[in-house]
DNA sequence: CGTGCTTTTGAATAGTATCAAGGCCGGTGG
DNA sequence: CCACCGGCCTTGATACTATTCAAAAGCACG
């Protein structure tokens, strides 16, 4: 994929974009640079020395962690717009890897030019402690629920956040059982029961490799007590 | 308790004096209020509109999350040096509620200040930038340890977690059952079992209100799946 | 000494994980 | 074109773990 400057680029809501400084966007467009990593591949890996910021310009990237006996546990899922490899920033190493979910575009700055950019836009600096204010948000609302809801319940909050994010126009999904699995914290054998239920009493219509969601206001209603706000 | 100047304070683990800025210092210093809470009094409340930032002169609080049907979780632990309410910032509403788990001593800046703050030093929106960096680190891996480990791991985690922040010169770390069962995210009766089984064991020892780390290594072997340095 | 609160223990129940087997589908090669 | 293979998904039976309910013991307080 050929370089593209940030000022021209067409990715509406990139994260350097939306910060409005047009100075920023033209040092970025200078040290920037954009790849291009098939389905399945690794952006980041968890362990790895921590080498700059990601910003994901087209793509879906899943953000795990390595957990005990081969398990793993989705932290987030990402799109376009997203910022990946920051939780890294301060630290040494990253402590989660980042694993495409299909071809994707990312853009990366390296360490040096990052911070070089924080030192010269304190609206990118105060931009990004805003978008980490959201994450930790969203972090510590998901240890309440992996906390405290039930299997079931956990997928029903697994299948609200996945849709949220990466609905297409049919209110469809296309996600893997092992991802979902990973996202909800549980194993496919009950994530795939509880699909079964679901489908059974009408509020999911499940084919090969997509997940249709019939009755949207059902699934609310089951983590409603969890006052999430979809 | 009298107000003291921040450039007077003896607290050596502020956030705002670690900084290093001494016009920010001089800022605060002018800005901040400082109020005494007595033990389990609310610092902030779940829903409460998001007033400001609050800095941990001395003191424990607990930061916690209501859950289902009365259930609450434990975030985070925090002591002097901590900030409470900085998941706030750029949201309507705190997202958690803070409760003094002792007598305590916090200086309170209020939004308006904060930002001009931010504006005039942007070492504080730096550095604060870090601290969410690490606190979303830690909140991650506490989503995979919530998930994964079982409750006698969930409750050694807890107490190793606990010690770290509180353990005073025995070793020892006076906490309630309830508070640390809602940190392991577990009910009071197992926490019960999983303590009266480690003092069996001869790991811990524990009086009324106390509990006291006998062995810590054996505590640390037990969670040594999950690859947690302490 | 009661009285009320927290903590501990026990027993029954419910929920979840694991193990094992079978089904479905796409790809490959005869 | 069809049979076979392998991966992913589903289902069932079983074992295990955690939760709930109930009750007793310990402790603080008046």
């Amino acid at each position: 994929m050929k370089e593209v400057a940030c000022t021209e680029c067409s990715s509406s809501d990139c994260f350097i974009r939306t910060c409005g400084d047009d100075q920023l966007m033209q040092f970025v467009s200078n040290v920037k640079r954009t790849s291009f990593y098939k389905k399945k591949q690794y952006v980041v890996f968890e362990g790895d020395q921590v080498l700059g910021l990601f910003f994901i310009l087209s793509g879906r990237i899943k953000v795990v962690s390595s957990g005990i006996s081969g398990k793993t546990q989705v932290v987030r899922l990402t799109k376009s717009g997203d910022i990946i490899g920051h939780r890294g920033l301060g630290g040494e190493t990253y402590p989660i890897s980042a694993i495409t979910m299909e071809d994707s575009n990312i853009c990366f700055v390296d360490n040096d030019s990052i911070y070089e950019a924080f030192m010269s836009s304190p609206k990118l600096t105060f931009d990004l402690m805003m978008y980490y204010s959201k994450e930790l948000r969203n972090s510590e609302a998901k240890i309440k629920n992996i906390a405290q809801m039930s299997v079931r319940e956990k997928v029903v909050d697994s299948l609200l956040y996945s849709e949220r994010l990466y609905r297409d126009d049919n209110n469809s999904i296309q996600i893997d059982r092992q991802d979902l699995a990973d996202l909800a914290g549980i194993n496919t054998e009950q994530l795939s029961r509880v699909l079964s239920e679901l489908k059974k009493e009408g509020i999911l219509a499940i084919t090969k490799n997509e997940i249709t969601i019939n009755d949207r206001n059902q699934l609310v209603d089951i983590v409603q007590p969890f006052n999430i706000s979809y």
